[in-house]
DNA sequence: TAGCGGACTGTGTTCGTACACAGCCATTAT
DNA sequence: ATAATGGCTGTGTACGAACACAGTCCGCTA
């Protein structure tokens, strides 16, 4: 017995060869109305579903997706995401489908130009890309739908209105806020002060920062039942270690309420080193990313909450994104935010270990 | 210029023929040790990795996988695991894994065995088995390897000794404890009360409900800096409103300073429900499971965290797993705790999205 | 030295789909 | 009437790996 439905099976049903059953299914015309009608019907009738392996090995096309993101050993955050498009790509090669990456300085717009020239001399059929340079980022796109070139965008969001822009895979930086002023108003007693820190430089041209700053303001102008009160300040020295200290006994002196911190970005671990050494122990802090000067504060309880953002599902996500629009013409949802995990000392582990377990081979 | 490395380029290289090639690859013997060294060495030099589609479209078999569940009418939390198989299911049926469900009376030990017997019955290669009735299960599992048929537990762990016993993928319920202490110990204030709420019939026979129990008490003995008091409590007649009432009520006197609940499962909203009646909003409530009548207190902030033990991702790495063992030969680890998400209003509407954004195909 | 068995290796077919190509037929143009 | 055109359809081969099978070679024994 024939456990499967093949193209085979519906020539034969249909009285035609299969020839003719593969013009119905890809369209390709040729087919008489009549020919047409009793093949669809026959695929109808035997619940017919295409052999994937089969089809993709008599294709036999491959192709290439280009990766394009700031350099990890600059700013190690980048090696996340990295690794995630590294486990898709291993994954996906069976389906003919060439992952290769290009890197470009974090920090300079022209080498981003620089890189994305390289990648447009070349023949790719897509690229995914961190677009942290407006203005480059624009500029290259253009390019991209001028050669025909598919794109999807992780961690930055740019607003293009093309059919070849093909999806966003990122964070969810306002509801991050949200879920941050949620946590704290969660353990903070009535009349206690709550605040938001910056600890990045340019904070007024980083979008997501705002963004954070907007959902953590909003959620506890809706909330006032506990009567928590909100502060925001910014603080750029990190690594002037009596700076850093002078700042925060600034803080404390003037809020003797505070009782909870939330910063905005990975470097939580700045405040929370500085804040051991002074053994200021009553403060509680929410913060982003398992980097492992994070997680070691998190061990030592200096540190309550982080928000995972889940970094590396977004290259993972990013090249089955575009693997499934070429390979099999899927088209994936425009904007993806990844999921915000609550991480705590008390369930890290799972969330360092592999990132995807449900990949389904080595 | 091809691409990939295939047999034929390897048996060119080394001067054999294909077949020589592959009985290498698959160990089948009959190799001169001088083909099998050439052999290897071209394998190595021109970086060969098999081409799993065409591999798996050859070799032509198809594996049975049997899934023994509880009925997903009579609880509907087996619904999600179910889930997860299902979409597990499509995925896998590319490879030649064929799934089929059979399901059981979740409170009669003997229709586990009834369903059971139906199984055996079948030609199956491997199944996966939700073994809540341990005796029965063990029987099931005496049986499975009398029969050479390869086994995977979800939901409930039974230790067995046996190369056919392949793994466990479940929650971790002990860590479940101390994840809803550590949240409540966040939430609450010095010198307040923490519970731990039984709202099950059987508790003493559910060892889970005790891990959890365990972990629970285990965490604030260990932290103690707050001075949290705990308490633990069992009630059995939810349904029966001023029952439930007095119950709470007489807690409430008796226990002043009692700020925070812990339910051991997914009937928290029971819990909720009554408070909600009863308008007591003061109490912080932690429970589990993102089941419809939970989410809609969550989404009233009458519940504070519902953490999240991945129910579908039961079934669906279950599935996965076994078709690496059978189709890629590929083991997977014997114990899988799944994550433990912290799931709250904020953040709750990614993991009610698909659970599965990683699956490659419809 | 013929006969036999076992070690070793190459050939050919198979899986289900994709697609090039050739062939057929009816219609239109010359 | 014959040639050319175009619509429509079937045949055959390729994709890469798996495996059955047949074939070759060598050493041993009768």
């Amino acid at each position: 017995m024939s456990q499967r439905v093949r193209i085979k099976d519906i020539a034969l049903h249909a009285g035609v060869s299969k020839g003719t059953v593969d013009r119905v299914i890809h369209g390709r015309g040729n087919v008489s109305a009549e020919a047409k009608r009793r093949v669809l019907a026959a695929m109808e009738e035997l619940h017919y579903e295409p052999n994937q392996m089969a089809s993709i090995l008599a294709y036999n096309k491959t192709w290439t997706i280009a990766t394009l993101m700031p350099n990890f050993e600059q700013d190690h955050f980048w090696a996340q995401p990295h690794q995630g498009m590294e486990q898709a790509a291993t994954m996906v090669r069976d389906y003919g489908v060439k992952v290769i990456h290009y890197f470009f300085d974090g920090e300079q717009p022209n080498d981003f130009s620089r890189a994305a020239q390289q990648i447009l001399q070349t023949e790719c059929d897509a690229v995914l890309v961190a677009p942290i340079f407006l203005q480059e980022a624009h500029a290259f796109f253009d390019a991209c739908e001028a050669k025909s070139i598919w794109y999807g965008q992780v961690n930055t969001y740019i607003e293009r209105n093309s059919p070849y822009a093909l999806f966003y895979v990122g964070q969810d930086s306002y509801q991050s806020g949200v879920l941050a002023a949620k946590l704290l108003n969660f353990g903070l007693a009535e009349q206690e002060t709550a605040m938001i820190l910056h600890l990045e430089k340019s904070v007024i041209n980083a979008a997501h920062l705002l963004e954070k700053e907007k959902g953590f303001e909003d959620y506890f102008s809706q909330h006032q039942t506990n009567d928590i009160h909100t502060n925001k300040a910014s603080f750029t020295e990190v690594q002037d270690e009596r700076q850093f200290q002078k700042f925060i006994e600034y803080t404390l002196s003037n809020h003797t309420s505070l009782r909870g911190i939330f910063v905005t970005t990975s470097r939580l671990f700045h405040l929370a080193r500085q804040l051991e050494r002074m053994n200021v122990r009553h403060l509680k802090l929410v913060g982003f990313d398992l980097i492992a000067e994070n997680l070691h504060y998190l061990q030592a309880e200096q540190i309550d909450f982080l928000i995972n953002q889940n970094p590396q599902r977004q290259g993972y996500t990013g090249i089955l994104n575009l693997m499934n629009h070429l390979v099999f013409k899927k088209q994936s949802k425009a904007i993806q935010h990844l999921p915000l995990d609550v991480v705590m000392r008390e369930n890290v582990a799972h969330y360092l270990e592999d990132v995807v377990d449900l990949q389904m081979k080595l």
